[in-house]
DNA sequence: ACGCAGCGTATTAACGATCATACAACGTCA
DNA sequence: TGACGTTGTATGATCGTTAATACGCTGCGT
């Protein structure tokens, strides 16, 4: 708020220079001499002259800044995400700016459009609802750049994500394979919502000529431990429960995990568990967790990578681009014990 | 990248006003007759007009943004704090650039110098030492608005932090009282880092009359499980080993609780485990952690409140104050069996 | 000696918004 | 009737930077 800001013009009336020359000077324009250059650099320095980016963008109109939309950065698997797009931005010049949605479709389009009005070069989004991206084609239409960071092929918009239907359904293949009949889900159950991770699992059980139970579903209404805790709850107390488990998330199936202990059941040997996103934490559990694995910053660099294609477009941009990251299952002792 | 934009200017030119007119009409000036005012209204929704944010800021000499600086947000403490400081300041109608130093000082210096040229209207940092803070104190001596998050009192420069010595020093006092004697710390050792749970951890053995010893320490390099891990390796190998140990943040804790469960050790009756920061996988670990808990919540809110009390500041700054949060033990199963 | 190229630097006009001020048109009132 | 206020809108300067262009000078070729 009115800080005293050091600006080409100070330079310029400390060398004598016109304000057009130290500008040049200072972004070493061959137009300049050398020795008139070092006059201008060394009292730009002295003064401590630190471009104004605000005004540079108004004129290059670029930001070098991209919008990074999360729903909740306390999920782990998108903390890992931030961290490394943040990263990779950082490499190529760009800055982050950062929000969340909270889960909550408005709330994603109020930060949408800040971004805009921010004017940021383009955007990544984590969107709440995979379904629900009618306002992120139109931020497209108007050739703003923007890339998904989770989605499905047709989407209509470009996007880089891990393939969650396939991870699900290796998962629960694999808990098969482990001779499993009765395999829950915990997952959000929401129509609107994502339900990649819930079709691989539906996918999976059939082919294997099984029918999936609604009674094995539960959805945990949020991604925290205490969420699996619960979830785990409900699905452990029916008459014919379930021998194994597949959850959205790693923290889900630690929560999982922590009600077998507290009511004494053996994993995998009572009930087997699956998570999703390989955290740290699910390595190192009481029970190692089998998990799906993928790598974070292919996903963060390939769309990162495209989000820079899109803006490097001149014109009209191409047209939408979907990749999914194959994931794989890393088996641990939550489902196999080690001989 | 050059993408059309609407003006101010194609709303007067739709409407017939002056693009000065359209200007007050939008912000509701009382100027503009009602009638003017709604045509003029219409037809910027019509047009899809979103004021330029980079304009207004070079006129307003305010970005109404925030730079926000960590060493690392993988860290679950400041994930968290990432989290509600984003939410603080989004209430406030600002918005956080978010960048990490890495833990490399010259990376943070790089990311403020970056932030100064954005023009962000101050900074909160998380920095990577406590002890080299003269290019922070420097960055005050310019008024800049800055907020540390973590800092101890004569830091120089605002800072509303946890208070980590007293922290330690209440995990480690609760491990006297329980009769520990031999009493083992997974702590960062480097000089040039932060050491006020170190200080606290010695505060408390001096006060017990016990001496420190230093073959009892172990510097984990970095704050992964799998760091607690090796650490806790360290200490344990030991011929005359620790009874408990004393953790500078959860996820080392968990690597410390993991190394116990590996190698056949009862906690906490071989060997007591405390953890700091309380995160939401220490309450529901294989055996709950005790831990150092606090608001998290208080802290952010505290440092944004007084970032944005700085900024609000005309002419010369306030005196530096330093917040200390006294935080609280939550004592579980890691030390304490439960009778 | 004249024209012309090249060089170094300055001038002017953007970029999109806001702010201070100017100025018509109209109404009011002595 | 004319001075004065009010109302509604327009004009011009400004924020700090870049880009396009202008301009004065020197040196060269012929």
């Amino acid at each position: 708020m009115g800080r005293p800001i050091v600006r080409l013009k100070d330079v310029a009336d400390k060398t004598g220079f016109s304000v057009n020359t130290v500008s040049l000077a200072l972004r070493g324009s061959p137009r300049i001499p050398e020795d008139t250059a070092i006059r201008i650099r060394d009292a730009a320095r002295d003064l401590n002259y630190m471009p104004n980016q605000v005004a540079k963008s108004l004129v290059s109109r670029e930001t070098k800044t991209i919008g990074l939309v999360l729903t909740d950065i306390t999920n782990p698997a998108l903390t890992q995400a931030a961290q490394s797009i943040e990263l990779a931005l950082a490499e190529r010049g760009y800055s982050t700016l950062f929000a969340t949605s909270n889960n909550d479709l408005d709330e994603e389009k109020r930060v949408i459009a800040m971004f805009q009005s921010r004017q940021v070069d383009g955007m990544l989004i984590y969107p709440r609802s995979h379904r629900e991206l009618d306002h992120i084609r139109q931020l497209r239409r108007a050739h703003y750049p923007v890339v998904l960071l989770v989605a499905d092929p047709d989407a209509g918009v470009d996007a880089v994500s891990v393939d969650e239907r396939r991870g699900a359904y290796r998962a629960v293949r694999h808990l098969i394979e482990m001779g499993h009949k009765r395999i829950g889900i915990i997952d959000s159950s929401n129509p609107m919502g994502n339900h990649e991770k819930r079709d691989g699992y539906v996918a999976a059980l059939t082919e294997a000529g099984l029918s999936p139970d609604p009674t094995l579903s539960a959805d945990p209404q949020g991604h925290s431990v205490i969420r699996g805790y619960w979830a785990m709850d409900k699905l452990m107390r029916l008459a014919d429960r379930p021998s194994a488990v597949f959850t959205a998330n790693d923290s889900l199936a630690l929560g999982a995990l922590r009600w077998t202990q507290k009511n004494g059941l053996q994993v995998p040997e009572d009930v087997a568990i699956v998570g999703f996103d390989n955290i740290e934490f699910a390595e190192h559990a009481a029970t190692p967790l089998t998990s799906v694995n993928y790598e974070i910053r292919l996903v963060t660099d390939l769309a990162v990578a495209r989000l820079i294609e899109l803006i490097g477009t001149e014109g009209a941009l191409p047209e939408p681009n979907v990749t999914l990251i194959d994931p794989e299952l890393i088996v641990r002792e939550s489902t196999q014990r080690r001989l």
